[in-house]
DNA sequence: AATCTATCCAACCGCTTTTAA
DNA sequence: GTTAAAAGCGGTTGGATAGAT
């Protein structure tokens, strides 16, 4: 027989709040705080188990909790650090003030993900949904960089579980894939390839070029709009695509042109559809015939 | 207007980790 | 060192709602 859970075996309520029960766990908790989660049902008059009881509260009913749909930064953030740290909502929504872990989790299934997909981005893998010998084929060698395991981007195994919050407690202001980064040094390493403009690994990238300055500067995306889908196939592809000696088509494109501020957010939009479109028609196939030209002939 | 379908999100479930006795 | 309880976490489910037919 299947366990069954704290509050089956309590019989206690369960489903969705009455704004009676917030009110009774709000003022307890404003009263006495939570103190032992497993005390305060009954405490505070509620025939529900202190689990349902913490997660209302963690939720929902907390005061500092931002709610609201997220900003762009916050979205770029949640897919930045997705990509360092995968499924670990907790550690991604404490970067996120007034985001729960709930809420980042439905909104990256929800909503991040299917928009990862449409652009042709495994969000497991925060890779191209390419075939991976059509990868190959089209990047090379410099796929090896990539490290093999399902989260490619993800930072070598955190030695301190949380160093993210001693070390960058990131500004939601901090324009991801604006202009200057913050100093590489209050940086986790792994995340140069978002905050300086998109590498995998630069000093591996380096050595495999052959060390001495032979990379290319990395590529700053100049859009201020422009979002982490962006920044990601940059990270993506853009070593590749400078190793190969292509340039990305949108790097042209000069946001600051659109003087009219209420515009910004539809000329984002479709800027981020020319790049998409643009990046997989050009530079992707440039890279591809780049690297063909690199093949040894036959 | 009725029905179907897709989407969103609050809440639950069960597992793991941490803490206290 | 062991054990049980509590807390924390990530995956999943189910109900409400909006939009499409």
């Amino acid at each position: 027989m299947a366990k069954q859970s704290c509050c089956h075996k309590k019989k206690l309520r369960r489903g969705l709040w009455s704004p009676e029960e917030d009110e009774k766990l709000m003022n307890h908790i404003a009263k006495y705080g939570h103190g032992c989660w497993s005390s305060v049902p009954k405490l505070a008059g509620l025939e529900r188990c202190g689990k349902s009881c913490r997660l209302r509260w963690i939720n929902y009913l907390r005061p500092d909790l931002k709610r609201g749909t997220f900003s762009q930064q916050e979205e770029d953030l949640i897919i930045h650090l997705h990509s360092l740290l995968g499924n670990k909502w907790s550690q991604i929504a404490a970067q996120l003030p007034g985001r729960t872990d709930n809420e980042v989790k439905n909104f990256w299934n929800s909503y991040i993900k299917k928009r990862l997909r449409e652009r042709g981005i495994d969000p497991a893998t925060h890779h191209p949904l390419a075939e991976p010998a059509a990868c190959r084929a089209v990047f090379g060698d410099v796929v090896d960089l990539i490290p093999a395991t399902a989260a490619p981007l993800q930072a070598p195994p955190l030695a301190d579980p949380m160093p993210l919050d001693g070390v960058t407690k990131l500004p939601l202001d901090w324009p991801v894939a604006g202009a200057a980064a913050p100093p590489p040094s209050t940086l986790p390493r792994s995340s140069s390839c978002y905050l300086q403009g998109g590498c995998f690994d630069m000093d591996a990238l380096q050595q495999h070029c052959g060390g001495g300055g032979a990379v290319p500067a990395p590529v700053v995306p100049s859009a201020s709009s422009s979002s982490t889908l962006t920044s990601m196939a940059e990270a993506e592809h853009c070593n590749n695509a400078n190793v190969a000696g292509a340039t990305l088509p949108w790097l042209e494109l000069e946001p600051n042109a659109v003087a009219d501020a209420g515009h910004i957010d539809s000329y984002a939009g479709a800027l981020d559809e020319l790049r998409w479109s643009e990046y997989f028609d050009g530079a992707f196939q440039a890279a591809a015939s780049q690297q063909g030209a690199l093949q040894p002939a036959g």
